[in-house]
DNA sequence: TACTAAATTGACTAATCAGTCTATAATGTA
DNA sequence: TACATTATAGACTGATTAGTCAATTTAGTA
């Protein structure tokens, strides 16, 4: 359902195509590296189009950033459940994140890649919510419960979020190793790291 | 003693404040977002100059690579040491290049958002050793000992670099948060995840 | 000193860039 | 149908780019 709109605006069919275009493009060879006669070109449109769906460059790159953020994130609003062990809970949104990263490669990356950069506004970025949402329940329930070390909510924010990217990195180099095996033991550095 | 030279060879004032500044302005503004007019400004020097140096823009950032890389290999190129604990060890290096990545940020940073770049040429990746060299005997003996979990040793040397990562990440985001303390906690988060 | 090679300069160039503009086609609406 | 709005096209433009080149200075050597 959360797919072919943004912000609950429906996009038309060459919008779509030039985002598409321009996700490939910026990701292989940068912003700076992509020209947007390219981007035209590879989506199918002339430059003129682009320029009527997206007034700059900025413009173009900024709503790609919340259309991938997006993406990922839609994919992961679930909530504390409480019929499952808190470690369940965790694994669950851990896994959420590292299939998105895995089934969506030029999302993932271009997150990645451009949610620091200066292209993006910082009114972009307020735009979308931060996958901080679904931790911070998790990370108070674990404080409480006392299943979590005493760190701090930022420190295991952070420690989460480049467990993700490195497991995500690792099986794209690795493909031959992606099994439930192999992910459940990547789970376990995790958990073992953070948990008392 | 391994500052001013590279591969042997020292280096001539003014290549240097090109590299310096290239450094500085390819983590700011990107490969294609810097021009080499700003480049040569930013060195004080001529474009002709810079051109004397390296032959084009991309033998630029080529040298580049291996000039941060070897300084950051070469603080951390000690062997195992069997004075100290197994853990001891593991956490001199862990610390080596939490070090690096938080005293020297920029070349840290390049590394990080060039290694994978389509710029670095394979030719160049090999003239450096990378990190691996360090960790492989730490690995070998880890396993013998029975010190750290069956993980493949791709597996750890990702997980272990990817930890580095963040943390350097981390202390950058909260400078505040910069204390031995708060650095023992980071590293137990990755000792126990590894270990048995 | 006299000669050579290397270092340095900045004006210059062909190519490429983001973005414009005018013309035409498609769509919606009364 | 008649009219207005939106979508699409691609040639075009002024600015910027990586890299060149001929002229000049500096450094090394005999």
């Amino acid at each position: 359902m959360c797919q072919i709109n943004l912000h609950g605006v429906i996009l038309k069919e060459k919008e779509r195509k030039i985002l598409d275009a321009s996700l490939k493009l910026f990701v292989e060879r940068g912003f700076h590296g992509t020209s947007t006669a390219e981007i035209a070109k590879t989506a199918g449109v002339a430059t003129g189009t682009l320029f009527h769906y997206f007034k700059t460059k900025e413009e173009l790159i900024n709503r790609l950033y919340l259309y991938t953020k997006e993406s990922m994130l839609c994919e992961s609003s679930k909530h504390y459940d409480d019929k499952k062990t808190f470690k369940e809970n965790i694994k669950e949104l851990w896994l959420k994140f590292v299939h998105f990263g895995i089934n969506e490669p030029y999302k993932f990356q271009f997150i990645l890649t451009f949610h620091c950069s200066p292209y993006i506004t910082s009114l972009t970025k307020e735009q979308v919510e931060t996958h901080a949402e679904g931790m911070l329940g998790i990370y108070k329930n674990g404080i409480q419960k006392q299943k979590i070390k005493e760190i701090s909510f930022e420190m295991i924010m952070d420690y989460f979020w480049g467990n993700v990217v490195t497991v995500v990195t690792h099986f794209e180099k690795y493909p031959e190793k992606l099994n439930e095996k192999n992910l459940d033991m990547a789970f376990e550095l995790l958990w073992d790291g953070i948990s008392k």
